[in-house]
RNA sequence: GGCCCAUUCGUCUAGUGGUUAGGACGCAUGGUUUUCAUCCAUGAAACAGGAGUUCGAUUCUCCUAUGGGCUGCCA
């Protein structure tokens, strides 16, 4: 852990103080496992961002021999979106990210789904009632909007609710003991809110930003039990967080504004002492103009945003996937490592055992990154390349049967070999048809620029050389192609573009002694047959 | 508006108190290839601005600018 050590700092007495609390603190829970957890909120597919969020989490517990958990954030019912928490397991179980505990296996910190905590929290929320860090407040949800629509109007900044506002609304600090009893007996709705203390210095420290200081006058007086009986997400994650035994938070940047809100709360619960090291993620930013990476984007630019597609319950929009569009799990993965973090060496290509054995915080970058959608397409297009000829035959197979060609491994693993080169995608390895069927018809570009006035005589000469190939494999063809050349004083140029032509229909391709010798002899006479007469 | 965070090629980034500021994607050019792709080589391309500290700042400090996040009984 480097600290920034300024001149400055070095004779201020409460930033000793710090870097040494902060040292020791760190001491301690480098004794304990690490364990880390990702903590979606089950309103909708779960966007790359919180995937790469996911990952990172997952990197610093294994690098770490710690665990991870994945904890399901549903506090709020009015937001439930049925299907998402199945498709956040399924899109992290498609990249790899296995929990070692979470709603699916279990461990012994569970329930993992917080609308199954409930009870859990109210005994928090009164014990910060009864210790003075939280009040009630009967204020209802239109009375709120009314305060801020008139602060509004009167153009002053965003109302809050406050150390110095909260005296003139609704809560057990302004109403009489009587009253609030009263109200409480009543069943009145009610929330606890935190009472933020006034003019306090909060250093927190950050493993990826240094320190971050904030009077905490600057911290509003949050919403920490609605008023449906559920806490909000600063109760929950901090109750869970400890009881989860959570040694680092990990999570995105738009956090770290309400972390000052979080440390107030450990603190008030007695838990400072075990509270978890945070870590704030530099978000991911759309490509194009400024902003965090959303779901229109996507759409707009071309490119996915999730992780796998997803057909919205309400509208039935569907937004496109990584996997649905060819990405390999493990090149997304590898982007999105690269996308906030680097090792400092030029390796970029990453396995996931490598990226554990790399991964540290200390290499996380501090600004946010745009997404490359050209980028994500090379890394794919490196795992395509990577992968041998038998892999690629078995995942070229489905693309093949819904285009209705089927053949044999290999010729398959051969055909693979041709094409892997100039794809990035499995699906696009089966754009060129010629090598299951004749060309339908031949590119009239390359016949109107190469298709000249004896091109067919010489094709007919050339017809006779293949017919008298009796081993049709490349070499030989290679062979006998070259010493036809020769013989006629031809040049490449002069023949192959029509041979080529007449067999692929095509301007341009791999190697066309490969190519004739994977679809055979008779194939390639026949298709020269044809387009001969084609082109008469 | 307030609070917080950030700022190196177009993009992702490395980097150091003294470097020809490095790599990758993309782009351009050349080579290899019958062609396309691959591959190889080469090139264009960056330290936001201003003060200060210093013999010397891209690097440290401050200010400004710009960008971002947050500002809900959402997470």
């Amino acid at each position: 852990m480097v600290l920034p050590l300024h001149l400055l700092n070095v004779f201020n007495p409460l930033y000793l103080k710090n870097v040494f609390l902060h040292s020791f603190k760190n001491k301690l829970i480098m004794s304990e496992k690490v364990r880390v957890r990702f903590a979606p909120s089950p309103t909708g597919p779960l966007h790359m961002g919180g995937v790469r969020t996911a990952l990172y989490n997952y990197l610093f517990a294994k690098h770490n021999g710690g665990d991870f958990l994945i904890r399901i954030e549903d506090t709020d019912q009015t937001r439930y979106v049925p299907g998402a928490e199945q498709y956040i397991l399924d899109s992290l179980k498609w990249v790899g990210l296995t929990a070692d505990e979470g709603p699916e296996n279990p461990g012994d910190c569970g329930p993992y789904r917080q609308s199954e905590r409930k009870d859990f929290y109210k005994k928090y929320a009164q014990q910060l009632i009864d210790s003075g860090w939280g009040y009630y407040a009967f204020d209802t949800p239109e009375e709120l909007d009314e305060v801020r629509n008139r602060a509004k109007e009167m153009k002053m900044p965003n109302w809050q609710y406050n150390s110095i506002t909260r005296s003139a609304m609704k809560n057990s600090l302004t109403l009489s003991e009587d009253e609030v009893k009263q109200r409480l007996a009543n069943g009145d709705p009610y929330v606890v809110r935190l009472k933020a203390p006034r003019n306090e210095e909060l250093r927190l420290h950050d493993l990826i930003r240094g320190w971050v200081v904030v009077n905490t006058s600057n911290i509003d007086d949050k919403v920490l039990f609605k008023g449906d009986g559920m806490p909000t997400y600063h109760l929950a994650n901090v109750v869970d967080d400890h009881a989860m035994r959570i040694t680092h938070v990990i999570r995105g940047e738009e956090w770290l504004p309400s972390a000052p809100t979080h440390v107030l709360l450990y603190r008030a619960l007695g838990w400072e002492d075990s509270m978890p090291s945070f870590a704030h993620l530099p978000l991911i930013l759309k490509p194009d103009g400024n902003g965090k990476l959303s779901k229109r984007d996507g759409d707009r630019l071309g490119f996915p945003v999730f992780p796998l597609e997803w057909t919205d319950p309400e509208s039935g929009e569907v937004s496109s996937g990584y996997r649905q569009k060819g990405y390999f799990p493990e090149a997304f993965i590898n982007m999105l490592a690269f996308l906030g973090w680097n090792p400092g060496t030029e390796k970029e290509l990453y396995t996931i055992d490598e990226l554990i054995a790399d991964f540290t915080l200390e290499r996380v970058g501090k600004a946010g990154a745009k997404f490359d959608a050209d980028k994500t397409k090379w890394f794919n297009q490196q795992y395509l390349r990577a992968k041998s000829n038998q892999e690629l035959a078995e995942l070229v197979k489905p693309y093949l049967d819904k285009k209705g060609y089927s053949a044999s491994q290999s010729f398959l693993e051969t055909f693979c070999g041709l094409q892997k080169e100039r794809a990035t995608f499995i699906e696009e390895m089966v754009d060129e048809s010629f090598y299951f069927e004749a060309p339908k018809e031949l590119d009239s570009d390359t016949v109107a620029k190469k298709w000249k006035p004896d091109t067919a005589a010489i094709i007919e000469q050339l017809k006779v050389i293949l017919l008298n190939i009796a081993d049709f494999n490349e070499d030989h063809i290679e062979m006998e192609f070259k010493k036809f050349l020769d013989s006629n004083g031809y040049g490449f140029g002069k023949v192959m573009p029509g041979f080529r032509l007449l067999v692929t229909g095509k301007g341009m391709g791999p190697s066309m002694s490969a190519i004739c010798a994977l679809i055979g002899k008779d194939e390639v006479i026949s298709r020269i047959e044809s387009g001969l007469k084609k082109l008469r």
